[in-house]
DNA sequence: TATATAAGTTAGGTTAGCCTAACATTTATG
DNA sequence: CATAAATGTTAGGCTAACCTAACTTATATA
């Protein structure tokens, strides 16, 4: 009954992340969660200690792929639980955020699996948005093997124009995509759609991706 | 997400108060939940604050109406979670304890009751213990009418003699009365299973019940 | 009924998570 | 490109729940 908080900035970050598809700051955790700039700089830290998150001082703020797996644990939890008093319980689906909310941080890992199969395993909550596959790992795109498949996660670039330039060749949360070109030192090819692209190999570890 | 201890101590205290069917002791809080004794007296100080609880230093505890009706939300919450644990979820017996134990503070009183209907009304927990009608107010023997009927919750006896002397009479927690006479300032005579019983008015105000 | 043991209390400390206010750094804009 | 606005950090404090150790009161028993 202890990381209540800590699970709670892990969701409220891989949402931030996700949401805007790159690395986030601290003042938007502070005002997603309601929560003083001093309080979230002190749990940056502790994250941080832990490596959940990747930070450095006065810096942005991105999910590790320990981080990320954590979130999508405790976002996971979240959706089956939303899912379940939404459609079994028949709760009001303005009311179920706020509720699953107070449940996740208890239910167990077995009990959700439980839910999950009771609910026949669906792939949305009642929002719509995507349940994670907490059992599969984030990796970084340049950690994909040629020929491989994957789906973005989302990235942790810093810069604006960077980001522009890669929401603009599709690179988004929930694209699928496959390798078809690795250089040593060089760009890699990959398939998006119909169209193939290349891209740097220093933005490729910026891009967190599940392999398929 | 505040009042978790708070909610643990009430659970607990009702469990002793009840199991014991008096007026319970510190050092049992204590041992039951695991806490020192040094925190223990600080919380039942809070509690008595709130008036949950009817305390005086250095001697025994035991909840009030209002800190009974606070406690068997808690214990209602509590046992129909375990219930869904089991019979829905198929988690072990062993184990749907702790969970409920996490959940319990977390759900809402919603919830609880669409869960209960769920499992269409259990009257037992997967333990066998009684899930309270946390409806139903309790009062005190002597404020039920004559030719009322009642079910006896627990005492808050603080005499081990005294107690003995009623338990050996059957008021003892479930146990179902009818009060058949009240004279005022004199004993109150009622039915208990095929005997009748009088009891004197000191003890009547120190007997908790739940009126049928 | 005196006294050892058990129970309850007090004092003083810790930790996690929150706060405000003041200050420092970075970013955006005229 | 200077400076205002936004963001991040630091210092200092608070509260809830926990702790240990020392002490007081109540209870049980020789």
């Amino acid at each position: 009954m202890k990381d209540i908080s800590k699970e709670d900035y892990l969701r409220a970050i891989y949402h931030l992340q996700k949401d805007q598809n790159m690395a986030i700051r601290s003042v938007e955790i502070s005002k997603y969660l309601g929560i003083s700039k001093a309080s979230v700089n002190e749990m940056i830290r502790k994250l941080a200690k832990e490596e959940l998150i990747e930070y450095k001082l006065y810096s942005s703020i991105n999910l590790t792929k320990k981080g990320i797996e954590e979130a999508e644990k405790i976002v996971y939890k979240h959706k089956i639980l939303e899912s379940f008093l939404s459609k079994i319980l028949g709760i009001g689906k303005n009311k179920v955020h706020e509720e699953a909310d107070k449940l996740e941080h208890g239910v167990s890992k077995e009990a959700a699996k439980k839910l999950d199969k009771l609910l026949k395993n669906p792939k949305t909550c009642p929002h719509g948005g995507k349940i994670p596959n907490s059992d599969k790992k984030a990796c970084l795109l340049g950690d994909i093997c040629v020929n491989n498949e994957a789906t973005v996660l989302f990235t942790k670039i810093k810069n604006k124009q960077t980001l522009e330039r890669i929401n603009s060749l599709g690179i988004v949360p929930e694209a699928k995509i496959k390798i078809l070109n690795k250089i040593k030192k060089g760009p890699l090819e990959l398939q998006l759609g119909n169209s193939k692209i290349a891209i740097g190999g220093d933005i490729c570890s910026q891009i967190y991706v599940k392999e398929k």
